[in-house]
RNA sequence: GUGGGUGUAGCUCAGUUGGUUAGAGUGCCGGGUUGUGGCCCCGGAGGUCGAGGGUUCAAAUCCCUUCACUCACCCCA
């Protein structure tokens, strides 16, 4: 019979590979709460209307990206294809800015977009995800940037590269679309496919393409910057000079343009050169409107989201050697009473908390000594019947190939000897 | 959705102009060492050659179809 395999583009995350996520989630929980962050945990299926007026209906994501179907009720859902929109609508549902308007808020979870799989891009990929809501401030732009680098360090990436924008607001964006059509009218032919059509669609977008003849084209077109309106100007100002505080290096792109119609203002990526072509392990930004068009009241809001699984694909090998515990002692144990009284001992330290290992598939010594070494147990406790009938066993040092005798009789005592 | 690449042992891969019983390394199990791991030596198990069809006396090898994986485009974390 054949065996059922994994939906394409969804991962299992192996025993072997588990102990770097819980690495990397513990050093997110650390860094992320001493900024303040709270952790909220979100369902990962939401009403797929938060998505299209979060997102934004003319987006890639919610246009032919989102995992979306009715269930048995015929409700229309969604699987999340990122958290801010889920974040914010638990914000809104629970009322959390009656008691404190501003919300630092983080979650780790799994997010679905149906794409084509490669490199670093699964069906079900996984983000840290960090929100703040309430703050305007250009300071606070600056902080959460600091936050992800300081964290991307401590997890042993050894350059992140950020890469800045401002996509101004409201009242100033517009005046650069039109200048932007103004720019590419009588250049459609020259453009690509896809540009022509997101000349009606998100003219901004074109400036993401990365063919080279309208990259050429866009090399000459205006740029947001000189269209900022005197508001943002100056918040971009602050957050320059809030980053340069903490002497973050960064450089400006005004290119970048994201692909969530919901940013405003500060828009951020860390890229990479060791991932091929899927080079953002972070993006991120300002949301200012984003609040108030999920209909709750005028709040502002910044986040980021890293990817998960390219941050670890960039982390260095031995990043988290320390962290993943060895295990610790292995019992030996040869004939039916050694097997016997090593069952109870081994369940005894366990509980304990020492953390034990023994064989029951009846081997040799040898065996089981070469079991011991592949879980690289730094102990190992050899008991045979001879050993049971003088109550003295040998402990072996699996590194110093030392052996000292010690006594059986007393568990505490072992207990003990063990920690 | 569109292109390219790859499918042979658990894993990494050889396999000649089609030719007889499909190999290596590694891992696993056992022995050398009657109760002591790693190194070394010896042995063993493990394969519908991705699947289906075709050509041929003969197919892992050639042709067609299909599936899976993978990289890239697109898009994004």
């Amino acid at each position: 019979m054949e065996i059922i395999t994994a939906v394409k583009g969804f991962k299992d995350i192996l025993p072997g590979e588990a102990g770097k996520w819980q690495y990397v989630e513990d050093q997110a929980r650390k860094i992320f709460s001493a900024f303040g962050c709270l952790e909220i945990r979100v369902p990962i299926l939401e009403k797929t209307d938060l998505f299209a007026r979060g997102i934004g209906e003319a987006t890639d994501i919610v246009e032919k990206e989102m995992y979306t179907f009715r269930d048995r009720g015929d409700d229309l859902i969604t699987l999340r294809p990122e958290a801010t929109a889920s974040i914010i609508r638990a914000y809104l549902e629970h009322h959390l800015y009656a008691a404190d308007p501003v919300a630092k808020l983080y979650t780790i979870g799994p997010m679905f977009r149906r794409e084509r799989p490669q490199k670093g891009r699964y069906r079900q990929f996984h983000q840290l995800d960090v929100e703040i809501l309430g703050y305007e401030d250009a300071r606070i732009d600056a902080e959460v940037i600091l936050m992800l680098i300081h964290f991307l360090k401590s997890v042993g990436l050894k350059s992140p590269q950020l890469e800045l924008n401002s996509l101004g607001c409201p009242s100033c964006r517009p005046s650069f679309r039109e200048s932007i059509l103004q720019f590419l009218q009588g250049k459609e032919g020259d453009l690509c496919e896809d540009c022509q059509r997101r000349i009606s669609t998100n003219p901004l977008r074109v400036f993401d393409c990365k063919m080279e003849g309208c990259k050429q084209i866009i090399a000459q077109a205006p740029v947001i910057q000189d269209f900022l309106c005197g508001g943002c100007r100056d918040h971009f100002a602050g957050v320059l000079a809030s980053l340069a505080v903490f002497d973050i290096p960064y450089t400006i792109n005004p290119r970048m343009v994201r692909g969530l119609d919901y940013y405003t203002r500060t828009t951020f990526e860390i890229t990479t050169d060791f991932l091929g072509a899927q080079n953002a392990i972070v993006g991120g930004g300002r949301y200012d409107g984003l609040i108030r068009d999920l209909g709750g009241p005028d709040i502002p809001g910044i986040g980021f989201a890293i990817g998960f699984e390219r941050l670890l694909a960039m982390m260095p090998a031995d990043q988290c050697d320390d962290f993943i515990k060895p295990p610790g002692l292995f019992i030996a144990a040869l004939g039916t009473e050694a097997q016997k009284f090593a069952y109870q001992l081994c369940n005894r330290f366990r509980m304990q908390g020492i953390p034990t290992e023994m064989d029951y598939t009846a081997k040799g010594l040898k065996s089981q000594m070469k079991r011991a070494d592949r879980l690289k147990c730094r102990k190992v406790l050899i008991i045979g019947d001879r050993e049971i009938e003088t109550q003295q066993a040998d402990l072996r040092d699996m590194q110093t190939k030392e052996q000292i005798k010690v006594r059986l009789d007393n568990s505490d005592e072992l207990i003990k000897l063990m920690m």
